[in-house]
DNA sequence: GTTTAGGATTCG
């Protein structure tokens, strides 16, 4: 490239950028990909950039030299790019590579030196550049926030995407497509890292040392695309992984407790900016990392790390307006969350210990681990629901049932009742210990025939349990009737208003109006029988299967119980299904046991977030808050 | 001189 001498550059503002045409731009980094090997000959980078007209441009870098693309490392770095085509694609503008694309790029810190970073031999950089460059990082002081994906591992918590500055001890092949780096950045893991079994690969890298770190060196695994890029790293060369995902894993070890970690992920891909770049020594963040390494004293990283402390204090402060902060309450502030909101975000957090001076009804955002729960044994939790008079209450059980059924068993169909437009009806005579006993069928049909059997609602009088049993395998729907006066009638709503395999639907005694059963002529899909839709023709309000328990939360600054009553958002598992499912139970089960480790100190406990509202109740003269969570899931990664 | 990618997380 030849300099002329007194050439002057002009820039156009990102607001007046015309299609077709090869301009010069300036502008602050907002999002970029780190360069990678794109499909054809290339490298690619993508890069958005915003100035002060605050109109965001994103341009398509290509080139088939790796150096000659620009080299940002972080959001916020200011570039210069000269001779960028400016096009229309999908009705949105962007920038890509033309014939003499040339890149600077500048730290956007503001006060930091101005020094271009290129690999180009010859460039033009004026005192009109260094006073660009300036101004745009004044204006993007103001204008933008400043990235808050650059994290230390003290700070990282399980499920989250961030951007780590490391340092390469270790690498090895794990497989075909994916790929181990050992790194460290001198701070400490909130959980231990995972350690990936390496099958016969050979690790290179100092071994002495990587032992000697322990716990202060963590296992990432790098795939697909990135594989061949981490292949070509070299040991003591510091990188920035952009994106990496943390994971929070129980592990059974060998002694019958289980433990928690967290794993390293660098999915395949680029997206949101996946990748990994290798930064010089002479970068500022590179020389911070540097000064961090040679401090660590690795008999006190141990226990507590002194890199966090400072930072921990201050969001403890934050958090708890009074008590005093003992060194394990700052590792609180490490904010593993392993419950999420679903709503009320906007809230801001609430110490315990304030919110148990304040009056009901209020609602608020709490942070806080579970200490226990009650009650321990998970199948006690399940409850019906009466969403019109909020009245629970126990779950029938099966000896309930049998005793209802047994008593209609005495009574005989009325043959009068029997095959209306509504249904065709079959009798038997079964043989009983005592006597003679008659049952009889109704098979409900659709446009006046009858369906398949999957299909199949019938109706049974007279039958007991266990021919209910085999009746439910076979048959999609069955409801339990008795003859009545004129027509027939729901047997008791003491037993299940409508039975679909394993699931047993109840209804409410008080709030519901009971209608004749030839109602059911009016449901226009007579196929699917919607548990609801069924209710709701035959004046049944269906009561609503729901996990009710009750969580001692603490935050350090207080303890309070709250209730939970979920029927499947907060644990994502229906409370309908787990009574006959052992899978879902074991699911449930492990979840709790995340949330609430058995056997550990609450130091390693995880902390939830949560929604709570508060409540008045009144129980004679006696006035109490109660607290119920809500509008909060398990966060995904424990699911 | 063409193509690549065209921001928008997770199989592991």
């Amino acid at each position: 490239m030849s300099l002329i001498p007194g050439s002057n550059y002009a820039y156009t503002p990102l607001n007046q950028l015309k299609d077709g045409t090869v301009v010069n731009v300036y502008g602050v980094v907002k999002f970029f990909k780190p360069p990678y090997l794109s499909k054809g000959t290339d490298y690619c980078t993508v890069v958005t950039i915003v100035d002060q007209t605050n109109v965001k441009l994103t341009c398509m870098l290509f080139s088939g030299n790796y150096e000659a693309l620009p080299i940002i490392y972080k959001n916020g770095d200011i570039v210069r790019f000269h001779r960028l085509k400016i096009q229309v694609y999908k009705n949105e503008t962007q920038g890509i590579t033309s014939s003499g694309f040339s890149a600077l790029t500048f730290e956007g810190t503001l006060g930091a030196p101005v020094i271009p970073r290129t690999s180009n031999k010859v460039f033009t950089f004026t005192s009109e550049d260094h006073k660009r460059v300036e101004a745009l990082r004044e204006w993007a002081s103001h204008h933008i926030s400043p990235s808050s994906a650059l994290l230390q591992l003290c700070e990282v918590q399980p499920m989250q995407y961030f951007d780590l500055t490391c340092q390469l001890l270790g690498k090895a092949g794990v497989d075909g497509t994916s790929f181990l780096l050992k790194v460290w950045d001198g701070t400490r893991t909130p959980f231990p890292s995972w350690r990936v079994l390496l099958e016969g690969a050979a690790l290179e890298g100092d071994l002495s040392q990587i032992r000697r770190l322990k716990n202060l060196a963590v296992d990432v695994v790098v795939y697909d695309n990135h594989v061949h890029v981490a292949k070509t790293l070299k040991i003591g060369s510091f990188l920035r992984i952009y994106s990496l995902h943390t994971k929070l894993q129980s592990v059974n070890s060998e002694t019958q407790s289980t433990s928690l970690n967290l794993e390293f992920h660098l999915h395949g891909g680029t997206s949101y900016g996946r990748g990994i770049r290798v930064l010089p020594e002479s970068n500022s963040d590179v020389d911070k990392l540097k000064k961090v390494l040679e401090s660590v004293d690795l008999t006190a990283t141990q226990h507590l790390n002194p890199v966090c402390e400072s930072q921990c204090e201050d969001s403890i402060q934050s958090m708890s307006s009074s008590g005093s902060v003992s060194p394990y309450e700052m590792e609180r502030c490490l904010q593993l969350f392993a419950t999420v909101l679903t709503d009320h975000n906007y809230l801001e957090k609430t110490p315990l210990c304030a919110i148990l001076k304040q009056k009901a009804p209020r609602v608020y955002r709490i942070q806080a681990k579970l200490r226990s729960y009650k009650p321990r044994r998970l199948f006690q939790s399940v409850k019906l629901y009466c969403p019109e008079c909020h009245t629970l209450q126990e779950v029938p059980q099966d000896s309930d049932l049998e005793t209802i059924l047994q008593e209609s068993a005495t009574k005989t169909p009325d043959s009068k009742l029997q095959n209306t437009s509504l249904y065709d009806s079959n009798t038997w005579t079964v043989k009983d210990d005592p006597g003679e006993r008659k049952v009889a069928i109704h098979f409900v049909k659709n446009n006046n025939t009858l369906p398949f059997s999957h299909k199949y609602l019938i109706l049974t009088e007279g039958a007991i349990l266990r021919e209910i049993y085999s009746l439910s395998d076979t048959f999609h729907s069955i409801i339990l009737v008795r003859s009545g006066s004129e027509d027939l009638e729901l047997l008791d709503l003491s037993a299940p208003f409508l039975i679909q395999r394993e699931i047993r639907h109840y209804g409410c005694k008080q709030c519901s109006r009971l209608k004749p059963i030839q109602n059911l002529s009016s449901l226009l899909d007579k196929t699917s029988w919607i548990p609801s839709s069924v209710a709701e023709v035959l004046g049944v309000v269906p009561l609503q299967y729901v996990f009710v328990m009750t969580f001692t939360l603490d935050d350090g600054t207080g303890v309070l119980e709250a209730y939970l009553k979920d029927s499947d958002h907060f644990f994502q598992i229906p409370a309908s299904e787990i009574l006959t499912s052992d899978d879902l139970q074991d699911k449930m089960e492990a979840i709790m046991d995340l949330l609430c480790p058995p056997g550990r100190k609450i130091d390693i406990y995880p902390w939830l977030e949560c929604i709570i509202k508060s409540y008045n109740v009144t129980n004679g003269t006696e006035q109490k808050i109660c607290y119920q969570i809500f509008d909060t899931m398990v966060a995904d990664d424990l699911m």
